[in-house]
RNA sequence: CGGGGUGUAGCGCAGUCUGGCUAGCGCAUCUGGUUUGGGACCAGAGGGUCGUAGGUUCGAAUCCUAUCACCCCGACCA
């Protein structure tokens, strides 16, 4: 027998990037633009990104933050301020030197009116804020200062790829100042609970909270935390980071109080983020050969209706008929908002318009022609499974909420037992030599998977970590507290990080 | 920035090595017809200064030089 055909070719065994960017395609989520390494998002991509915007923006809301909004340019002084910060961010500048253009005299324009002090697109805000709220904060009255904003970002990447990694994306970054370091500290970690909620709920995909090592640390931060997902090639993917800044930055941009004893101390400062990349993160961690997969609380259409005829009599009487059937789901809700249902009545053939939403990851398909008419009932397909069956209209009333319910949770069942199919402890350099060799003749990878082992000093695996292009992905908040031995040197070691090949 | 590859119709490609009729094919599009619980079939039509700029030649998609863009692999990274 031959091999069932897909929507999406090459299937993702055949090859896991191609599958990607085809998924995209299939999706019709994003493409490539004029403009080197960014991307065009189009309205479907775009209504996911809002939906995910939505639930965020809705716990940030809950959690005291407000919104604002920084400059899009940042005086290339401010970067100066901090050194770990220049040092990390220095190399992916976009920078404006010039204010005005004027003609070449060959037809074409050439750039005049330099700038006394070049501008730099934001790689992300922190100076340009910290500059901010150093003029906003005075008092320890005037703490905490709790924002988020909503924006796009320049990192003049070498190499890109749809929603991983782009030259320009779109994120929310928070920023808040604190009296002290506990207070700070204790923000890091609720955002990133947030985070969590989110990725785990939202997405349906798991993910792995830890802390970064200092190798991997958010250039001048004290402490990075960081969620960490499995992608179906069993590669990591950062999904979100919440950082812990201390005083790194209100030092270098005087972010002082008077405190209630009297005396003018430093704030504490905290930031975190999480970007488009999360589409990217979804659609490795729930998509199949067939395509887009979506999680029904993101999915901008939960249920596509799709009338069945044959002649103009029958297409009037379905379409009356799938109207009603709309307005009966659209009093529904799931997860505290009212059912998305379309109707697509489009004039195509009915093979292709179903692929159609498959391709796009649409969660639920309702089939509805003369035959169901007859019946009262309508043929429902769920895309994740691919199970379909005729259902009565009552019943499918009565049990929708709850079928995009278990389609929500068995996503994520399904990607956490992915996920704890391939991770193991590894406990030698045999072991760790093993899992992660590259696995095809030109040197790539399936991704090995996470590898849980302890080690003692980041620079004594880092040698062998390059080789094989392993990175530490994060000590998990959970990780084991005693002491164990370091796999690569068998020195005495008390911290268990996740090891993985990475996105 | 290094190594490799590709630019020919909206998309995917052949043709380039060995220069030569009017530059083809599949999908998509449009028209007409037949179909209709499923990615349809038949017939016809529209659509290209062969990435760009020079050069060689009677003649260039094809050879030469330059240049641009994109993809893959490295270094960098959310």
């Amino acid at each position: 027998m031959a091999a069932a055909k897909t929507a999406i070719s090459p299937t993702r065994a055949e090859d896991y990037p191609e599958w990607y960017q085809q998924v995209i395609k299939g999706a019709d989520l994003a493409e490539n633009s004029a403009v080197r390494g960014c991307m065009v998002i189009k309205p479907w991509g775009y209504s996911l990104w809002e939906n995910m915007q939505k639930g965020l923006d809705r716990m940030f809301k809950e959690t005291g933050h407000q919104n604002a909004y920084f400059p899009l340019f940042i005086p290339m002084s401010f970067l100066e301020k901090e050194a770990e910060h220049v040092e990390g961010f220095a190399k992916e500048c976009a920078v404006v030197t010039h204010h005005r253009l004027e003609p070449d005299g060959k037809g074409g324009l050439r750039p005049a009116g330099p700038l006394e002090e070049p501008l730099i697109v934001r790689p992300t805000s922190e100076t340009i804020i910290g500059a901010t709220y150093a003029k906003w904060v005075q008092s320890y009255r005037d703490l905490p200062i709790l924002i988020n904003q909503w924006a796009n970002v320049v990192r003049w990447e070498m190499r890109t790829r749809l929603f991983l990694r782009t030259s320009e994306f779109l994120w929310q970054e928070g920023h808040t100042v604190h009296a002290t370091a506990e207070e700070a500290m204790e923000e890091t970690q609720k955002m990133l609970d947030v985070y969590t909620d989110f990725a785990e709920n939202y997405m349906a995909m798991p993910v792995i909270r830890g802390e970064k090592t200092p190798g991997e640390r958010f250039p001048g931060a004290v402490t990075t935390l960081s969620i960490e997902a499995m992608m179906q090639d069993r590669k990591a993917l950062q999904a979100g980071t919440s950082h812990f800044l201390g005083q790194n930055f209100s030092k270098a941009q005087e972010i002082k109080f008077q405190s209630q004893a009297g005396q003018i101390e430093y704030a504490w400062t905290t930031s975190w983020g999480v970007s488009t990349r999360l589409i990217g993160a979804l659609i490795m961690t729930h998509s199949d050969d067939d395509g887009l997969v979506l999680p029904p609380r993101l999915a901008p259409t939960q249920i596509v209706i799709m009338p069945i005829y044959r002649d103009e009599n029958q297409k009037a009487e379905v379409l009356a008929y799938c109207d009603t059937l709309r307005k009966q789901l659209g009093t529904l809700s799931y997860a505290g908002e009212s059912l998305r249902v379309e109707i697509d009545a489009r004039d195509l053939r009915g093979g292709e318009k179903k692929w159609y939403h498959v391709k796009r990851g649409v969660p639920v398909r309702i089939e509805v022609g003369p035959k169901d008419m007859a019946n009262n009932a309508a043929f429902v397909a769920r895309r994740d499974t691919g199970e379909s069956k005729s259902t009565p209209v009552a019943e499918l009333i009565a049990t929708l909420p709850a079928l995009l319910e278990n389609i929500q949770s068995s996503l994520f069942q399904k990607a956490l037992a992915m996920r704890e199919a391939n991770t193991v402890e590894l406990n030698s350099e045999a072991e760790f030599r093993d899992y992660f060799k590259p696995d095809d003749e030109q040197g790539r990878s399936s991704g090995g998977g996470f590898a849980k082992c302890w080690f003692a000093s980041e620079q004594d695996v880092q040698p062998l970590l390059d080789e094989l292009k392993v990175t530490i992905r994060c000590i998990p908040l959970d990780a084991p507290k005693g002491s164990g031995t370091c796999f690569l040197t068998g020195k005495p070691s008390t911290t268990q990080a996740i090891f993985a090949k990475a996105y």
